[in-house]
DNA sequence: ATTAGTTGTCATCAA
DNA sequence: CATTGATGACAACTA
């Protein structure tokens, strides 16, 4: 209930204004335009008028953090704050809920939150906080502390919008194919079985074939292996028989795998036949390189290993010993290891395929050639059903090879980008914690000040007889057009 | 012997 | 409709 507290107004506090005098209204019930609300006689003091202005601004500060406590009470300074969230900042949805405060016309009612903290007090609120700190505290020693920060915090949407973009656009792209992927589990074991099986059953018996693994596959998809255009013109291929019975084998280390191919190409045929003439319309280009061009490949002449090589048939042991030894003579014996030996390249099965059906044109150009140069190569030759088949599954599985590869890079290129995103969302959250603290810190020297100002204030004031108002039975309450009432501690209660 | 990483392959979808 | 790229899943292999 509105008191209708007749008080008595300092006249002078000090040398600052302390309060509008005409705008302090004794009990909360009285209505702001009321005549009788105006003080009785009080000075209008423009300084002191400016002092309320700040003081009631300063209360909104009240709200943000502890709402729930009386505006004059003091606020201590709590260090142990809570992790701050990422979902949600407290200051701005509290600062939602403050009434726009009457500020001279300066305050912008609509002001709201916006990523920085110079943003989260309305003008007002700023000049209250600087000039109560300055103006009405000019405490020696003071200023620093009752700076508040309004540094600009960095705008947390676009990154977290990029790496929320990532990790939906990484999620969209893995939507499809688990369901795909289901409906292909159910497919079974054909799976795994290549689209032309050229006889081979479901469990066949081992050939050479199946004991070897695919990953020694290499397609020759680089431009680094020789001119198919130039070997086209070289020796006949050795059978698949011969092959499948030589390269029995892996021979995947320290060595790449164009590297690898092409050196034992050349130690098997280039050697083994480097006088035999071409002889035939449809010699297999697979096992045929021209020394000449493996030259400037310095994979070739990287070392083998002949662990591999035993159980090999002795001709071809001997062929890549002999070419090993051949090499520690030549020119080429200077990038030989002293402890390498020759590992046997296994053909890929792809390869060796193709071999075996003497496909006519190399890997390279299956693979890599533009469809049309492709079908045009296919018109130059008749081909089998058989190879033509085998043709088109080479090319496909060289093309998904070199697709597998993009992708399992891009990906992770994406696991790098996202960890530096990761990274960066970590440093702002923690840039923001610590703004929180601050201004915590800030706002807590703001409260105390504003207890010691009300605690002024109530000491000044008093009532008809004489008394003063205590402030644990009063507070102050600003309504929207300025004035300022003093209003029952039980009346705020009861309105909550 | 176990395990994590690598690679090739297949199936599937989308352009 | 064929081709091609992208990608998940799987298997084989390796260190």
């Amino acid at each position: 209930m509105c008191a209708a507290a007749n008080y008595v107004l300092p006249l002078r506090r000090h040398s600052e204004g302390l309060a509008n005098l005409g705008r302090l209204c004794g009990g909360v019930s009285m209505p702001a335009h009321a005549p009788e609300a105006r003080s009785r006689g009080a000075p209008h003091d423009p300084e002191m008028d400016l002092a309320w202005r700040e003081l009631m601004a300063i209360t909104e500060l009240q709200e943000f953090e502890v709402p729930h406590e009386g505006p004059y009470e003091t606020i201590l300074y709590h260090p142990t704050e809570p992790p701050l969230s990422l979902g949600g900042y407290s200051m701005a949805q509290s600062h939602s809920h403050t009434e726009p405060l009457p500020c001279g016309g300066e305050t912008n009612p609509d002001i709201a939150y916006e990523g920085t903290y110079s943003e989260v007090m309305p003008a007002c609120q700023h000049q209250a906080t600087s000039e109560l700190t300055e103006t009405l505290y000019r405490h020696p020693g003071t200023h620093s502390g009752t700076q508040l920060n309004p540094r600009v915090l960095n705008p947390l949407l676009p990154p977290l919008m990029s790496f929320l973009e990532h990790m939906s656009l990484t999620s969209v792209a893995g939507e499809g194919p688990v369901g795909k992927d289901n409906a292909g589990l159910s497919q079974g074991p054909s799976r795994h079985m290549l689209g032309t099986d050229h006889g081979q059953s479901k469990h066949p018996p081992r050939t050479v074939d199946d004991l070897e693994s695919d990953s020694g596959l290499s397609l020759g998809s680089s431009p680094s292996l020789a001119s198919p255009d130039d070997v086209m013109t070289g020796v006949p291929a050795c059978s698949s028989t011969e092959v499948g019975l030589n390269y029995n084998h892996r021979g995947t280390e320290s060595m790449g795998e164009q590297g690898r191919r092409a050196s034992l190409l050349y130690s098997m045929d280039y050697q083994q036949h480097p006088t035999q003439p071409y002889s035939g319309p449809h010699p297999s280009y697979f096992p045929v390189t021209q020394p000449s061009q493996m030259q400037p490949q310095p994979h070739f002449l990287l070392p083998m290993s002949i662990k591999h090589q035993q159980g090999l048939p002795s001709a071809l042991n001997d062929l890549n010993l002999n070419s090993s030894a051949s090499r520690g003579s030549s020119s080429q014996a200077f990038y030989v290891k002293p402890r390498g030996n020759p590992p046997p390249v296994p053909l890929s099965r792809d390869e060796r395929k193709a071999h075996a059906l003497k496909i006519p044109f190399p890997m390279e150009k299956i693979i890599n050639l533009p469809v049309d140069d492709f079908n045009e190569l296919l018109t130059k030759y008749t081909l089998t059903d058989a190879q033509l088949a085998l043709v088109r599954d080479i090319r496909r599985r060289g093309k998904n090879k070199v697709a597998a590869q993009n992708c399992r890079k891009r990906k992770l290129e994406n696991i790098v980008y996202l960890e530096g995103e990761l990274g960066q969302l970590q440093a702002q959250r923690d840039h923001l914690a610590r703004e929180r603290m601050e201004f915590q810190h800030n706002l807590a020297i703001v409260k105390n000040r504003l207890t010691d100002l009300y605690a002024e204030v109530f000491s000044q004031l008093r009532d008809e007889d004489g008394h003063p108002y205590s402030i644990d039975d009063y507070s102050l309450q600003q309504t929207p057009d300025g004035n300022v009432y003093l209003v029952p501690r039980s009346d705020v209660l009861d309105g909550e």
